[in-house]
DNA sequence: GCAAGTACTTGGCCATACATAGTACTTTCA
DNA sequence: TGAAAGTACTATGTATGGCCAAGTACTTGC
């Protein structure tokens, strides 16, 4: 039980919230993602990414179209489905339920400490 | 993949942070952690509380002592070790990081849509 | 004694993040 | 032309941890 663990401990469900997000905010392609979430400092990695999508693909909350690239293969670029919008608008909420949760929590405590 | 599955996920590590919070406020046993986390909406079960206290206190984060109870059994009272405080400390920073993560990936989200 | 309530324990299941290795396509350049 | 490098995606195996469900142990009250 370390501090790194933890935090992908941390990560877990999180990341399907924010890959959502970025693919409700227009067509992406994995590299894209990537960047995006490195950016916020949300460290991810392909092996984590790819398969993500994967499920995402297969449960009907995005699809994807193949484009071709001036550099290198093709891409998958992604775009929500009407299910997956419905979808991230239920993770919203719990994601804003249990962050309120923890504030609440960790607040009373700081009176304290 | 459900919703409610991710809300699962989503609480991987976090109540760790939580648990950790109450027991740096003084000492608990399990039932009070329970009635605590209810009423803040955070949704845990017994199968969850006590391998989580468990794992704790085998990595020495927290350490507790029997008490005996008016009403039934004898009661497990919680509380921090040194280590603990540092290990939340840690914990703090890792959540708000990732609070913060999440808000710069979803409020850029919320102009455009 | 025996049932009911409280507190804690244990074993197994499942989903997912990550590491690692591999496939497939394109461009570059000798 | 064909070998090497770069880009994009795929597949497999491991570890963690939340949860379910069943079980143990102690106390109280009839």
């Amino acid at each position: 039980m370390n501090l790194e663990n933890t935090q992908v401990q941390m990560r877990k469900g999180i990341l399907e919230y924010c890959i959502l997000h970025i693919i409700s905010r227009g067509e992406v392609y994995a590299s894209d993602m990537l960047d995006e979430l490195t950016s916020a400092r949300m460290i991810v990695v392909e092996g984590t990414l790819y398969p993500l999508l994967t499920r995402l693909k297969n449960s009907g909350l995005v699809e994807y179209k193949w484009v071709e690239s001036k550099s290198g293969p093709p891409r998958k670029y992604y775009k929500l489905t009407n299910l997956g919008a419905d979808f991230l608008k239920g993770l919203t909420d719990t994601w804003e339920e249990l962050v309120h949760s923890t504030e609440q929590i960790t607040h009373k405590s700081q009176t304290t400490v």
